[in-house]
DNA sequence: TCATTAAATTGTT
DNA sequence: AACAATTTAATGA
C-alpha cells in the first residue's frame, strides 16, 4: 500500500482549478504569476504515499490540493511522532526550502490526496521578485508558530475530548489552511490517527462537541459551527 | 437517469 | 475489536 514519491512519478500541470487553490498565486503580481503557473507541477498521491522523507534533498515547496496529509518525524527509537495533518490549503516545507537542507520530517498522504509542489529555485526566485510572495510565506511562518506552540500543550492534555477539540481547531486555521472552509473532509478514522487516539474515543469526542454546538458530524466530514467553542475547550474538565 | 450492489464510514457494545 | 446501521460510490441497464 504504501509506495514511494509520488509526485516525482505522475508530475502534471495544474488544471484550473487546481490553479485555483492555491491561495497565494492571487498575491502575485502578472510577471511573476505567470512564471509561478508555469512552473508548478501537481501529483496524485494514494493513501501511504511519502510526499517527502527526511533526509532527501530539497526538491519541491509542497502545498495540498485536495485530501489530507501528515507531517510526522521519526524518533531514536524507531517510533514515529506525528506533528500535524495538512488539510487542503496548506502549504509546507519552506524552512528546509529556505536554506536548501534535507528535509527534516516525513509527509505521508493519510488518502489519496492532489499535492502541488513549486520548485525550489522558483520558489527562491519569487522570493527576490514579489513582495506579496515574502508576506505569504512570514504569514505562513509565524501562524505555523503558533501551532506548534499550541500542540505542545494539547500533547499535555489528559482529556481526549479537549484534545480532539484543539486539533480540531488547529486544521480548521483560515490562515494556513484556507482551502477548508466550513467543512473539513476527514474521516474519525483519520482524525484518530492523527490525534492519537482510538476511533471509539473520538467519535465519543465529537458527539459530546456537536452537542456543545460546536461542530457538526456529518458523513465523511466535520463542519464548524463555532470555532471559538472548539477552542475554548482548553478549560473544559470532562 | 434509475435501480441494484459494493464499499466506506459511522454508531454502538 | 467486532458488529450492525447508514451513507456514498460504482455498476449496468
Amino acid at each position: 500500500m504504501s509506495t514511494d514519491l509520488s509526485l516525482h512519478h505522475r508530475r502534471r500541470a495544474p488544471t484550473p482549478a487546481e490553479m485555483a487553490a492555491i491561495p497565494w498565486l492571487a498575491l502575485l503580481g502578472a510577471n511573476e504569476r505567470e512564471r509561478a503557473e508555469h512552473e508548478l507541477k501537481v501529483g496524485d498521491a494514494l493513501t501511504g504515499d511519502f510526499v517527502c522523507r527526511i533526509g532527501r534533498p530539497v526538491t519541491y515547496w509542497f502545498g495540498v490540493v485536495d485530501g489530507l496529509l501528515k507531517m510526522s518525524s521519526d524518533s531514536p527509537d524507531g517510533h514515529s511522532m506525528t506533528f500535524t495533518g495538512v488539510p487542503p490549503g496548506g502549504w509546507f516545507g519552506e524552512g528546509t526550502a529556505l536554506k536548501r537542507e534535507p528535509y527534516r520530517y516525513n509527509i505521508q498522504a493519510l488518502r489519496k490526496s492532489v499535492v502541488a509542489g513549486l520548485p525550489v529555485d522558483t520558489f527562491h526566485w519569487l522570493l527576490d521578485h514579489s513582495i506579496g510572495f515574502n508576506r505569504f510565506v512570514m504569514n505562513q511562518l509565524n501562524e505555523r508558530l503558533g501551532q506548534f506552540i499550541a500542540a505542545r500543550e494539547i500533547d499535555r492534555m489528559a482529556n481526549p475530548e479537549v484534545r480532539v477539540a484543539r486539533s480540531l481547531a488547529a486544521l480548521f486555521n483560515p490562515v494556513l489552511y484556507p482551502g477548508v472552509g466550513e467543512l473539513l473532509r476527514i474521516t474519525q478514522q483519520e482524525l484518530a490517527y492523527l490525534v492519537g487516539l482510538s476511533r471509539q474515543r473520538v467519535n465519543e469526542a465529537l458527539t459530546a462537541l456537536a452537542t456543545q454546538g460546536a461542530i457538526r458530524v456529518e458523513y465523511g466530514g466535520l463542519r464548524v459551527l463555532d470555532l471559538t467553542a472548539l477552542r475554548a475547550n482548553v478549560f473544559q474538565t470532562s
